[in-house]
DNA sequence: GTGTTTGCAAAGTGTTTGCAATTTA
DNA sequence: TAAATTGCAAACACTTTGCAAACAC
């Protein structure tokens, strides 16, 4: 399987390495930095948070004269969200988003345009979880507020 | 298409009206009570709240003996959420689960079996959300708390 | 009878994979 | 040069759809 194929690589790095330019990431999680992971890299972390689908991933490299297939653009997204440096959300029955935000937030879904935001998580205040089953523990908590057109 | 075919109906009815058996249901929000329609009203209706997947609904009716269609269930799990009978959570980007609890509360979902449970509205509080694009209005607040083996 | 619903098989969508060719270290 | 990565096309899992036959009213 393809995705099994990357070494070992430190996960902690990633999050708390300080920003730095795209070969530094992949350095530091340990993926080999190939024109194709770099330009997604570029393309992914040198701006703002975002949040993309394989589809716009490709389109935009495509846009930007990167010769890179959309079953890389797959197999790096998800690379890249193992290695930590993106998180999958999933909102939407029908396609698969990563976020460059890997902190701790929530989202806010546009069902129109279905354009996902971030939600910083002091806005959001989770009092009392139920008791979880025994042996269980929360991986992971979100919270999605779906919008529309009033 | 298929989904478009069924006549008008009011949905406030399906919500307000006191629990009943399978057929009073389908009469409320103006679905012709089938056979099909009927056994998986009773699978979905006459026990607990529950949570199903399209298969493990279709597995279900054939396990009792009903012969029903994947595609059926499918277009009839569509149809009781338009009806507004089920809503439809998003929690696993590999399938769709339909919640037979329609009044507001959240979820608990166990990355491991992937079982979905309801957590009670009261078990969550949620301050202050942040503030909306002009014109937009917030159509649903999904929690989920994702769960894994300790 | 007339319009609705069903089941089937085919089509559709987003995603993953096997493998030969290419690239990286 | 050995191992990792890529692109392609085929395969996949889940879901939707067109249409003729069956059914509900």
């Amino acid at each position: 399987m393809n995705r099994m194929q990357q070494p070992a690589r430190d996960t902690a790095l990633a999050t708390t390495r300080p920003y730095g330019p795209a070969l530094e990431r992949l350095r530091g999680v340990g993926l080999r930095p190939t024109r194709q992971r770099l330009a997604l890299a570029k393309l992914l972390f040198d701006t703002d948070d975002r949040h993309v689908t394989a589809e716009m991933l490709h389109g935009e490299a495509l846009r930007a004269r990167v010769r890179v297939s959309l079953a890389t653009v797959y197999n790096t997204l998800h690379q890249f969200t193992d290695a930590g440096l993106l998180r999958e959300i999933v909102v939407d029955a029908e396609r698969s988003y990563f976020d460059t935000n890997v902190s701790n937030h929530h989202h806010l879904f546009d069902e129109g345009t279905r354009y996902l935001y971030d939600i910083p998580e002091a806005d959001i205040r989770l009092d009392s979880l139920p008791p979880l089953p025994d042996g269980m523990e929360v991986s992971r908590v979100d919270v999605i507020v779906r919008i529309k057109k009033a």
